[in-house]
DNA sequence: TTAGTTATAGTGAGCAATCGCTCACGGAAT
DNA sequence: ATTCCGTGAGCGATTGCTCACTATAACTAA
């Protein structure tokens, strides 16, 4: 079910070239797109010829999807190890706030390409991307919802799937803004120049509005006293 | 200050030429991208010549930027045009939730564009461009929330520039989840395809996670996590 | 009026450079 | 003998942009 983007001789490729291959693909397209990145450029940062390239995807997409998969799974890795306990929605928000930060440093390549995804305008190839990649923070946030929604740890009253939605978007544009070069200014705009120099901000800031969200009930169903 | 993107040519030209060449450009850019889209197809489309773009713009990047600033100056008369009440902040969301609805049918290609600038990968280029393009929101919504905080109409533990960012995150990303191929997949995984036929759900429940956002104030200073 | 000058509007064939991809080939392993 | 790994020069197609050209209009001088 799961579409594959690269040929069979790329399973057989030696551990040395595989490794190459990905890691020249994720840094050229994470830094310059799938439109701007030069084939030709690759293959010789990864030491590797064009035709093998072509031995292993047929096309210059599939070889940008398969070094999009790389990279998150790896980011996936680095995100998810952090929040894998089964702390209350705050504390796992908090670690995710703290996770993102951390990623925006030498891992920035990741999210980068992470970004680029979100520029695939053909809905097919959207479709199936968004299910690899938001399909796992989708389902694990709505049922990690529900799951503190029937705990009482939020509020009863609140559509989980919406929340979780809104819970990601968060989170994703966070991702994008330590990041992504036009997200950064934005966020710049907002909050001046040192927002990026300042984590604690951030951190108390984001949970102060997402615990409010998630466990104030509205009046006329009360919750009080906590 | 505002840097210019256009050639004084482009200022003499007849309205029927400027509008044409900024009709077929907002087409096509919105549709393909900066990159993909060819200058060759939208001159033709535009019913002028090559050479004539080139007497109105330096370079096809020039062309584009100009597309978007009158794509934004559009966005802005239909998104703020329902907004320039002095209406509490809840009011103001509801009626920006149900006009970002409302503009992923006809004028989608306006936040297709919007969408396209995300994509700028140029420091200086995405400076220019968020200054241009979020700035307007960016002053709009701090000084609003910073009313309504003095008002008492929201918390006043908050961090009025940070909320204004997460108010605008929500927003704007409602807005590519309504109109660009990726973020429309990223939200149907998330609330099941039948959210573009359900207005009514995405406006409740936005609102109800926003109120509790602005609203709600922790009884201590309590810090979370660890 | 008329002829000459200058300036701008508008054209579109085609140049020059880029780049995705091929394929004929050599080498190695089985 | 067969199969697969690996090469890289270069083909073919695309495309941003140029430039030599015509058309038109305004102004000037005789």
């Amino acid at each position: 079910m799961d579409k594959v983007y690269h040929k069979e001789a790329f399973d057989r490729a030696s551990e040395k070239y595989r490794i190459a291959v990905l890691t020249a693909g994720i840094n050229e397209f994470s830094e310059l797109g799938l439109e701007k990145a030069n084939i030709n450029v690759i293959a010789k940062k990864a030491g590797v010829s064009v035709g093998l390239l072509y031995k292993y995807f047929d096309t210059k997409e599939d070889y940008f999807f398969t070094c999009v998969e790389e990279a998150m799974r790896t980011l996936e890795d680095i995100i998810e190890g952090v929040v894998n306990s089964n702390d209350k929605i705050l504390v796992r928000a908090e670690k995710l706030i703290r996770a993102i930060q951390a990623t925006s440093g030498a891992d920035s390549k990741y999210v980068k390409l992470y970004n680029e995804i979100t520029k695939v305008s053909e809905i097919e190839g959207a479709a199936e991307l968004a299910k690899k990649v938001e399909g796992i923070s989708a389902t694990t946030y709505n049922e990690f919802i529900l799951a503190a929604q029937k705990n009482g740890d939020i509020r009863s009253d609140c559509d989980c799937a919406m929340f979780a939605f809104f819970f990601d978007t968060l989170l994703m544009t966070l991702q994008f803004s330590y990041t992504c070069d036009y997200y950064r200014e934005r966020l710049k705009l907002f909050c001046g120049e040192d927002i990026f120099d300042n984590d604690e901000r951030m951190v108390s800031e984001l949970l102060k509005f997402l615990e409010a969200a998630f466990t104030f009930e509205h009046a006329d169903v009360k919750k009080f006293g906590k």
